[in-house]
RNA sequence: GGUCCCUUCGUCUAUCGGUUAGGACACGAGAUUUUCAAUCUUGGAAGACGGGUUCGAUUCCCGUAGGGACCGCCA
């Protein structure tokens, strides 16, 4: 096998502190670190690396010539991983750089994409020509390493046909996220446009939603609806600038059509013959839609943070309708004037939404208006890889909070997800807010991962203070609807509970599993003992639960440590191994076989309460 | 059917074209232990496939396969 030797010629490393390593035999096959310990810091002093070329089976790519031509550009003081780079200026027009780099998104300080284009800033216009530039214009507000110039303006605009999910929460947090990172504002916008699929309990749980997750929007939340006039002045502008027509197609022949071409699995496009009729031959008594005159050829680009350079041909798209024949407008009209009116400058949303950013643009031209940053960020999936549905994970945010789930950890596990910083895993908020950042998103979609959700909310109930996770406990206990466990404590329950916190913590993983663990302090005699517990409960048992009530009863001082004390030298004084006395113990005080240090929980509930339940079963 | 997007351990992800492909969750083993956890030590686990460019490709390009999104007088 060919190992690197002190006189292999080629070695950059040899001149390094590890020289010596290279004398001597060849380093056997197990002296190969172990994979997780291989880093390059270890890797340099060492130089064991197996050389494959010796024996014929050079793996591809992975040769030593090529191993060593590179140590020599390697920057040791690139510690970490990720973290201390060397920010050099990319070079993004260079067909060699990586995509990331070519499309604007590198995490060094790339010239930003420019966002909304050479077009003039008020009035309409006529459809963009056949090549959307895209070179000049880096000062647009894409980078997001430097301050951008215009103050950042970001909008959550969820529709209120349902609850929020996952998803939305995930996409509000990256938008309030980017404001915060970038001292500019978060606005919050309610898509009700279509008032047959708006529910005023939808929008409320969006709100509460949100709040619960601290994601606090600047302003009141704006009603699309509300607007529906402003809409129509739009439409209207555009129709006399002669970017949409009115069209009298009536909308059953459309549905027919369309189903038609479903059916025979033909593309179906909208061609409607009044884009280019004499509106004057417009038959009398049909209410007419007005579509907007789409381009017809040429392409749209959609210049995104995440996706890159997305090209459209605008023979694919039809003339959409923007307002209805009752003269209520429709989505794409509506998202546009309203981003535009309340000055939204980068527009965080999911990929669903990436055509319509195509259709976006080219609304936003007719009309003259600069184009906001795009971000168009993957989808989450459930757990199996499918889309989310009810059966998994498509659950309204409140219903994390009733699983007993920390909005901590639930920003912290959805900001994971599609978005990294190096290796980190955990981010308090401020270090979220700090390093936040729209280059760092990636593109495909991820899976709902219910397990590792479980292990940072364990984290954050860890890192909370007792106070503070009890004070969280409270709020949510009434949702959190565990039996026994009453929904409104008193005042000792309080304390009772606050003392066994710091014995909870390390046992759970959601508020439900430290309720739940809490269970002991709430029973009421006579207790009814599980299976298991009775079956630790037999004559034996008695005589020793029988001895230690009477020793419990002369203990002088009342305390974890005392008991734990004196119990421990009752077994070893009867030659009995702990456990064999404290399970006993554990199951007439709990009725369980499971549960928090026994010790703990008689301290706490106090001397007369746990003889009383010794006795119980004393028998 | 059309358009667009995606593909690194089981999962989330790192990687300036040169790394022994790293971390986290999950899983296995051991230690500790009054139960259960937590904690510590430790193990296994990945570049979809095929071409091309290059001294060198997980990284750039093309194709294939698989997956996803969108194609409403919904949002």
């Amino acid at each position: 096998m060919g190992f690197c030797r002190g006189n292999d010629a080629g070695c950059a490393l040899r001149a390094g502190a590890g020289a010596d390593d290279h004398d001597g035999p060849a380093l056997p096959q197990s002296v190969r670190p172990p994979r997780h310990r291989r880093r390059r810091t270890d890797r340099v002093p060492l130089c064991f690396h197996q050389h494959r070329h010796g024996d014929g089976h050079r793996a591809r790519g992975r040769g030593a010539a090529a191993a060593h031509f590179l140590r020599w550009h390697v920057d040791d003081d690139d510690h970490g991983r990720g973290r201390h780079r060397h920010v050099r200026p990319c070079q993004p027009h260079d067909a060699r750089a990586p995509r990331r780099v070519r499309q604007g998104r590198c995490r060094q300080s790339c010239p930003a994409v420019p966002s909304s284009g050479p077009y003039p800033a008020t009035g309409p216009m006529l459809h963009a020509p056949n090549r959307t530039p895209t070179q000049k214009a880096s000062s647009s507000p894409m980078s997001t390493t430097s301050k951008p110039a215009k103050p950042v303006i970001t909008r959550f605009a969820p529709s209120p046909t349902g609850f929020l999910h996952i998803g939305g929460a995930r996409t509000a947090l990256f938008n309030w996220l980017y404001a915060q990172h970038t001292g500019g504002k978060f606005l919050l916008r309610i898509e009700d446009t279509d008032r047959a699929r708006h529910t005023p309990d939808a929008v409320d749980a969006i709100l509460d939603g949100l709040k619960w997750l601290g994601l606090q929007w600047d302003g009141e939340p704006i009603s699309q609806f509300s607007r529906a006039a402003r809409h129509a002045e739009v439409a209207h502008a555009l129709l006399a600038a002669g970017q949409a027509y009115r069209c009298y197609v009536p909308a059953e022949e459309l549905a027919a059509e369309r189903a038609k071409a479903e059916a025979e699995k033909r593309f179906f496009t909208v061609a409607s013959p009044w884009r280019d009729r004499d509106p004057a031959t417009a038959p009398a008594g049909v209410a007419p839609v007005i579509r907007f005159k789409a381009p017809r050829d040429g392409e749209t680009v959609v210049e995104d943070v995440v996706q890159g350079r997305v090209v459209f041909q605008n023979k694919d798209f039809d003339d959409l309708v923007i307002l209805r024949s009752d003269g209520t407008p429709i989505y794409n009209l509506a998202v546009v004037v309203d981003d535009h009116d309340m000055g939204v400058t980068h527009i965080i949303r999911g990929v669903d939404h990436l055509t319509n950013a195509a259709r976006q643009t080219q609304i936003y031209r007719a009309m003259g208006w600069d184009v906001p940053v795009f971000g168009h960020v993957p989808l989450i999936h459930g757990p199996d890889g499918q889309k989310l549905s009810k059966r998994h994970g498509a659950l309204g945010i409140e219903a994390y909070r009733a699983m007993g789930y920390l909005p901590a950890a639930l920003n912290n596990y959805l900001v994971r997800l599609g978005w990294s910083h190096g290796d980190d895993e955990i981010f308090p908020l401020a270090k979220m807010i700090e390093w936040f950042d729209l280059n760092s998103l990636g593109k495909s979609a991820s899976r709902m991962d219910f397990l590792k959700l479980a292990d940072t909310n364990a984290h954050y109930i860890r890192e909370a203070t007792d106070a503070t996770l009890l004070a969280n406990i409270e709020r949510v206990l009434p949702e959190l609807g565990i039996s026994g466990v009453p929904a409104n404590l008193t005042a000792t329950q309080r304390a009772q509970f606050l003392a066994l916190i710091p014995d909870l913590k390390p046992r759970a993983k959601t508020l439900r599993e430290v309720v739940t663990g809490a269970a002991a302090l709430f029973l009421e005699r006579p207790l009814q003992l599980d299976v298991k517990a009775l079956a630790l409960i037999d004559a034996e048992a008695r005589v020793h639960i029988k001895a230690l009530s009477g020793r419990f009863r002369a203990l002088g001082a009342w305390s974890a440590k005392a008991l734990e004390d004196d119990v421990r030298s009752y077994a070893e004084a009867g030659g009995h191994k702990l456990g064999k006395i404290a399970q006993p113990l554990r199951a007439a005080i709990t009725a369980a076989s499971v549960s928090p240090p026994v010790f703990s929980l008689m301290a706490i509930l106090g001397r007369e309460e746990t003889l009383a339940r010794l006795e119980e079963q004393a028998g």
